[in-house]
RNA sequence: GGGAGUAUAGCUCAGCUGGGAGAGCACCUGCCUUACAAGCAGGGGGUCAUAGGUUCGAUCCCUAUUACUCCCACCA
């Protein structure tokens, strides 16, 4: 491997591409079957054909990317296995868009064939975008096995789990009212409802008594369904409709007879307390229809417009039907009042249209048998939710699923297994079309038109990716995945769905864990979307910033479960993160002329043990964190030990032997300033993989990859508390000594003598290490003095815990400003001894706080009380030579 | 109509099982100190939404209230 010299600042575009380039050639994200090594699996959420990669993505894939590094780094076969969506409604929605801007046709003019062909060529140009931009992101995702919703192997799953499901009687077929989308002409299931407040109206209308003046007055929000109308319906305790119970009435202006039925659904308190039925539009008017035997008149066509049996409305948009019916019914006197209403009204998930109810022959999945196991899995903690508070959406919809509509009026999906006989009408359900009918031997036969729900397919994902319904070797390996990252926003869609898939056919949920993120919004924390135009491209931010500083930034700052505002800002110091790194790295590896950085035997200093004993404490931090899934604490904690230990501290000290004569002393701080780089960048790696991998990449003496280094052990004999303590103290005092400097407005090149004179233990560290004050805090020396008389007269003060530090800044030393700044001090000190004293004068506390605790309070008084008596003898001093 | 989330520094957000409030950005002061001005050093700034309760002790637990957000729901 060459060292070529890094550059002298940090350029991402220098060397991301060529570093996935590396590890792709390499095979680094390859995992297979491996009895040595236990396996560890994440599928991809497969991103939709629509179109290209939003922030969303971004967010998805890093906190899997992140999973994955750090698994396979500690030792596990870990497979991420990638692939992408046909979404079946949202695609073809999209090509039949194309086709009809570039070609002018519908899909009707094409025919079945020639516009799956178009939707492919579309399948392959945004698969391979998507492809690109993933890899452009740094997801290290097995792309030998990437696999696509409709290719062969999972349409082979999604014909299996059909027939198997047909045959439990878990399919059927069956003439329900369900869900239609004139606009895309499609069935939908519950799940792709969405509900939006609408303003609307309650109409007031009367429904005459059959040869009477009597009538009843209903109140409609849909009028132009009466044309559907098949009974009146009233409570029957309703004392003031009793009398109308099982008479007939007129259906205004269509002058048909319906007869008036009584049925508990009606809500006496709403409306007028007497509703019109039409069944055929309208899902609880259904129910009530079959409890009462009714007549279902579809009165609409595919499109929303009125049906032929509508006589002079025929062919009008439901809307404009409303208008003209009202105004009939105005004039006609039918209509006694209308009142404003907001109500809620069912749209299509992809277009927004309004839904409208439909009677029609579809395929359902039989729920309530499927839903038991999976609500059971969660129970038994097969499946986790992080956080846990996403169980109860889960267990929410599962306990009260209907059953799932699958068919879709729609090319671009699976084409449902289903044969019908033309002669005899049999209904035949295989894998392969049968070649003459089962019943009647003829051959007239022909396949169901329909596709299936995309997320019928989605389903199947955790396995039909690794082989099933054959019973491979990477099945058996791979499967039960270990965890599933997603969005909440699709926790019914599909989490849900998977687990139940999961179980039927693989008697397993299909992960153990499901980490749930949020949405990334934008800065004002609105919902990024393309009407809007907000939209922030991860590509944008990747070539201004880099991939890993967009990672980075995805990856803390929020917390799981909870959405995240995207804010440039936050890319950009992430990016300034990245830069430290690279440039306390460039530092590091200058000029190295050794390359074994074993430290056995090497003769450390406190600095070297302090910084050796942190890392050890961060690595173990880092990697419970990321156990529990806080990706953003384990991000942060490195982020800070890093800046703020490595490179504030360690790398300042290291400098002095860094440049000095000694050799072996320089060697040693090389070594240790080495060893604890390749650990951070391995820390690091999960998050920032392109920059880690670079600098490992210069490091001499290193083999291999940082993608398949093994992750930093937690060493116990290298804790060491004490010489975090003594680093502590004189780090305490050099930021003591910076801030007294600071107020007083010395100049930093002006140097000082440091006096010190403390309780013995305490002047020994500062004597053993009087070089870090030299270096850090503008010392010219460190003298131990242990005589009071001997410090200079004209010396600033610092107290620190037992001892005092003396600066003599002779010129420039203010009496006045000196006894303020000192009765600050003596101020603050008074506070803390008060505060402490208090709470342990407190029986409540001495007697119930754990002991502990309590010691921790002694000490903190005897500090603090040492340290008041040295202030109050210093302002002493000050006043008498004023 | 149910359910959930959020409310912490000027802004965006962390804060694990209750034991002296944190970061990034912004702001103020001083520094080009031979890795880094995408930097260094120092500093200001918070009755942790409100009111109660539990506790020796509450940002954290409980109850109620307010504001915002989201999800679910067949009430015409």
């Amino acid at each position: 491997m060459s060292k070529i010299e890094m550059g002298k600042t940090y350029d991402p575009k220098e060397f991301e591409d060529r570093i996935y380039a590396q590890w792709e050639a390499d095979k680094q994200f390859s995992a297979n079957v491996n009895s040595e090594k236990e396996p560890y699996t994440i599928v991809l959420p497969p991103p939709n054909i629509t179109g290209q990669l939003h922030m969303g993505h971004a967010l998805d894939q890093t906190l899997q990317d992140i999973l994955i590094r750090w698994k396979r780094m500690q030792g596990y076969e870990a497979l991420w296995l990638p692939g992408t969506d046909h979404a079946s409604i949202a695609t073809e929605v999209k090509v039949v868009e194309k086709i009809k801007k570039e070609e002018g046709l519908s899909k009707e003019d094409l025919g079945r064939e020639e516009f799956l062909k178009r939707a492919w060529a579309w399948r392959d140009e945004y698969g391979r975008r998507i492809v690109t931009q993933m890899k452009k992101l740094g997801s290290s995702c097995d792309w030998e096995k990437e696999r696509f919703t409709l290719d062969e192997g999972c349409s082979d799953a999604v014909t299996e789990v059909f027939i198997k499901l047909y045959e439990k009687g878990l399919i059927y077929r069956g003439y329900r009212l369900i869900n239609w989308c004139p606009d895309c002409k499609t069935t939908l299931s519950d799940a792709e409802v969405e509900h939006e407040e609408k303003e609307g109206n309650f109409w007031h209308i009367k429904y005459f008594v059959k040869d009477s003046e009597d009538f009843l007055e209903i109140a409609t929000t849909r009028p132009e369904t009466m044309l559907g109308d098949t009974a009146l319906a009233v409570h029957p305790d309703d004392e003031r409709y009793k009398k109308f119970i099982g008479k007939t009435v007129i259906l205004p202006l269509v002058g048909r007879e319906i007869p008036v039925v009584a049925d508990d659904y009606v809500d006496m308190e709403l409306g007028t307390g007497a509703l019109k039925i039409t069944p055929a539009h309208d899902p609880n008017d259904f129910e009530l229809g079959k409890r009462h035997d009714l007549e279902q008149i579809t009165v609409m066509n595919e499109d929303a417009t009125m049906a032929d049996n509508t006589g002079k409305y025929a062919g009008m948009d439901r809307y404009d039907c409303r208008k003209v019916l009202v105004k009939e019914l105005d004039e006609q006197g039918f209509l006694v009042e209308t009142k404003k209403h907001d109500h809620n009204v069912g749209t299509c998930y992809r277009c927004h249209t309004v839904i409208e109810p439909r009677l029609s022959d579809q395929w359902f999945v039989k729920m309530e048998e499927l839903a038991k196991p999976a609500i059971d899995a969660l129970h038994e903690k097969d499946v986790n939710f992080v956080p846990d508070r996403f169980s109860k959406i889960y267990l929410h919809w599962l306990e009260n699923i209907r059953d799932w509509c699958i068919s879709r009026q729609l090319w671009w999906g699976h084409r449902i297994p289903a044969y019908y006989c033309d002669d005899c009408g049999e209904l035949m359900v295989s894998k392969e079309a049968p070649t003459a009918c089962t019943k009647c031997q003829s051959t007239n036969i022909r396949q169901d038109e329909d596709a299936l729900d995309t997320w019928f397919s989605s389903a199947l994902w955790p396995f039909s990716t690794l082989g099933w319904p054959n019973n491979t070797e990477e099945l058996n390996y791979f499967y039960p995945t270990n965890v599933l990252v997603t969005g909440y926003d699709i926790i019914f869609f599909w989490v849900v769905r998977m687990v139940f898939s999961g179980i039927e056919c693989m008697d397993e949920s299909p992960f153990k864990h499901v980490f749930i993120h949020g949405l990334v919004r934008d800065s004002q924390g609105r919902k990024m979307s393309k009407s809007l135009g907000n939209g922030v491209d991860p590509l944008e931010v990747i070539d201004a910033y880099g991939a890993d500083a967009l990672r980075f930034m995805l990856a803390t700052g929020n917390s799981p479960g909870n959405d995240l505002r995207y804010q440039e800002e936050r890319v950009e110091s992430s990016r300034n993160f990245a830069n430290k790194l690279w440039n306390a790295s460039r530092f590091v590896l200058m000029g190295l002329e050794i390359e074994d950085f074993d430290l056995e035997g090497a003769e450390l200093t406190l600095a070297d043990e302090w910084i050796l004993s942190r890392l050890n404490t961060v690595t173990e931090e880092i990697t419970t964190n990321l156990d529990k899934f806080e990706l953003g604490m384990a991000a942060n904690k490195a982020y800070d030990f890093v800046w703020n230990e490595y490179c504030d501290w360690y790398i300042e000290l290291a400098k002095r032997r860094l440049y000095g004569e000694d050799k072996v002393a320089k060697e040693t701080v090389q070594k240790v300033l080495v060893t604890v780089l390749k650990d951070i960048l391995k820390l690091l790696h999960p998050f920032i993989p392109f920059i880690t991998e670079e600098i490992w990449q210069h490091i001499p003496g290193v083999e291999g990859a940082i993608i398949v280094a093994e992750w930093p052990a937690v060493k116990a004999e290298r804790y060491n508390q004490a010489s975090e303590e003594k680093m502590e103290a004189i780090m305490t005092a050099i930021r003591n000594i910076r801030n007294v400097r600071a107020e007083m407005e010395v100049v930093p090149s002006r140097k000082a003598r440091l006096h010190v004179l403390a309780e013995d233990e305490v002047a020994a560290i500062f004597g053993e290490n009087r070089e870090y004050l030299e270096a850090l805090a503008s010392c010219s020396e460190v003298i131990i003095e242990s005589d009071r008389q001997a410090i200079p007269e004209d010396a600033v003060s610092v107290i620190i815990n037992r001892g005092e530090l003396f600066l003599p800044l002779a010129d420039l030393i203010d009496f006045k400003k000196e006894l303020e700044r000192l009765n600050k001090e003596r101020e603050k000190l008074e506070d803390e001894v008060s505060r402490v004293e208090k709470k342990l004068a407190n029986e409540g506390f001495v007697s119930k706080a754990p002991a502990k605790l309590i010691e921790e309070e002694k000490a903190k008084l005897e500090k603090y009380a040492g340290m008041l008596k040295t202030v109050l003898e210093r302002i002493t001093a000050m006043e008498s030579k004023l």
